[in-house]
DNA sequence: GAGTGGTCTAGACCACTTA
DNA sequence: AAGTGGTCTAGACCACTCT
C-alpha cells in the first residue's frame, strides 16, 4: 500500500488556538471580548489543563490577547497614535492625504512623568557619536490616556550644555531644542535608527506591557547645520500604541 | 508585630530566567551558545520539567533563546541588515556618519522568490489610497544568506500599469520604477507607515520564524510628482534581520 | 464563595538530533 | 542508543476578581 504524505495534524492546542485567533481576525470576537476561559476549553474539547492553557498562551503571547488574573482572558484593544517622522512641508498631503493603516490622529494630551537628569558617563556607542563620554543625560516617560507608552533617555555633551536649562528639570519655552538654538547649536538634522524586539523586563515594568507586546527602540541623533552630533535620544516605544510614519522624497 | 512589607519573591521559574538572561546579556554566554537544557534545570535547581520548560519558554518568547529539536536550546544569533528610508543626499554622512546600533552595512546578496502576480481587487485601505479597487500585485520574498527576511506586496492601479512589464514576471533593467517613470508616473514621493506587532501565523511559516520575533511592518506609498498615488506596497520584515534608517532635515 | 488565571509536581509517550 | 525538546494528562495550592 502507497501511502499518501498525509500532512500532519497540527497538535491540539494549536488547533484551539487557530479556532480563537479566527474569531478574533474575523470579528467574531471584538476588542475587549472575553474569550473561553481555561476551565471553558477542558470541558469543551475534553483536555487536560495544561493543554487549555498552552492554547490560551499562543494567542498571548502573539499580543492577540490579554489574560486578567481571576477574571479571565480578552481579546485585546488596539488604537495605535501616529509619530511623524521626517515630514514634507513643501505640501501637506500628497494624493487624497489617506493612510494605510488607522490610528489616533486626534493629538491626545499626553504626562510626562519619571523625569530624572543626571550627568553621567555615556556607553561607547553614545560616546561614540557625541565626540566624548561625558554627558548630561534626561530620562523621562510618557504616558497617553492614564497608560505608559514611551521611554525616553537624552544624552547631551556635557561640555556643550554646562550650565544651560538643559542640566534642570524646566527647560523653558520652545524645551531643549530652543535652548540648543540658544548655544550656538541648533539642530537641523536627524537621523533615526528604528529597530523591533521583545522587551527587556524593565520595560515591561515601565511600559506595563502585557506578554506579547514588542517595543519599537528608536536611536535618534540631532545635528547642527555643521555636522556636529548635539544629541542622541533613545526612546523606546510600546509597539501597541504606535504607528511612525515618515514622508521623504525619491 | 508590625510586618514590614516584604517585596514578594519571583516565582522560581522566572528567577532561573532571570539568571540565564544575565548570563546572555553579560555575554557570558554567546551568540549560538548552548543554555543548560530542561534535564540540567531540573536538576540543579531541583525542580519538575514544566517549570524548567516554563522558565526557557520566557527566554523564546523573549526572543534571546531558539530551541532546537532533540539538541538544545541555544542563545539566538544577531546581525541586522540596514535598511536606508529616506536618505539625504547632499551630505553623505553628517558628524563622523557613526551609528548607534551594530548592522552589517556589506550589501549582503539578495536573492528573492515565491514571485506571483496577479490582477487582484484591493482591499479597502488600499483602494482608497490608489483611487479604486482594480489592481496589480507583484507578491515576493527577499532572502538573504539563505534566510528569508522579508515579504513584500506591491499594489498597482490596473489602469495604470496594463499591459506594461509591471504585469509580467520580469520587469526589465531598472525594475518597475523604471516601467512606472515610462508611463509617465515617476515616484516623486513616498510615505511610509511602520508598525511592530508579533506575526500571524502565515508570515511565521514564511519567514521561517522562530518564537519571540517580532516583525516589522511597512506600509510604502509611492506618489508621482503631482501626487498621484502609483504603488502601495506592504512589506513585512523580520525584526531580528532588520535596522532601519531615516535621515531627514528639522 | 465561586470562578479565574498563576505556579508547580510527577508522571507519560513521541519525534528528532547527535554520536 | 542516549539525550533533547514537543505534547499531554491529572492532580495540587495559591492570589486574585467578581458578585
Amino acid at each position: 500500500m502507497q501511502q499518501s504524505p498525509v500532512p500532519p495534524e497540527p497538535p491540539i492546542y494549536r488547533r484551539i488556538a487557530d479556532g480563537l485567533r479566527q474569531a478574533i481576525l474575523s470579528g467574531d470576537l471584538r476588542d475587549g471580548d472575553r474569550l473561553p476561559g481555561e476551565n471553558a476549553l477542558m470541558a469543551t474539547h475534553g483536555i487536560a489543563r495544561a493543554t487549555a492553557r498552552q492554547a490560551l498562551s499562543v494567542l498571548i503571547n502573539e499580543g492577540l490577547a490579554v489574560p486578567k488574573r481571576g477574571s479571565g482572558v480578552y481579546v485585546r484593544q488596539f488604537r495605535p497614535i501616529r509619530r511623524h517622522g521626517s515630514r514634507r512641508l513643501s505640501r501637506d498631503g500628497w494624493g487624497r492625504g489617506e493612510a494605510i493603516w488607522d490610528s489616533d490622529t486626534r493629538g491626545r494630551p499626553y504626562t510626562v512623568d519619571e523625569v530624572e537628569i543626571d550627568r553621567e558617563t555615556a556607553e561607547e556607542a553614545v560616546a561614540r557619536v557625541l565626540g566624548g563620554p561625558e554627558v548630561w543625560v534626561r530620562r523621562r516617560r510618557y504616558s497617553v490616556d492614564g497608560r505608559p507608552v514611551q521611554i525616553s533617555v537624552s544624552h547631551f555633551p556635557a561640555g556643550l550644555v554646562e550650565g544651560s536649562a538643559i542640566t534642570r528639570p524646566d527647560t523653558g519655552a520652545g524645551g531643549v531644542y530652543a535652548r540648543l538654538g540658544e548655544l550656538g547649536h541648533l539642530p537641523a538634522h536627524f537621523t533615526e535608527e528604528i529597530r523591533a524586539r521583545m522587551p527587556h523586563p524593565h520595560e515591561t515594568v515601565l511600559l506595563d506591557l502585557p506578554a506579547g507586546t514588542p517595543v519599537i527602540a528608536i536611536a535618534r541623533v540631532a545635528y547642527t547645520a555643521e555636522g556636529t552630533a548635539v544629541e542622541v535620544n533613545e526612546m523606546v516605544l510600546d509597539a501597541a500604541s504606535y504607528v511612525l510614519q515618515y514622508d521623504f522624497d525619491a
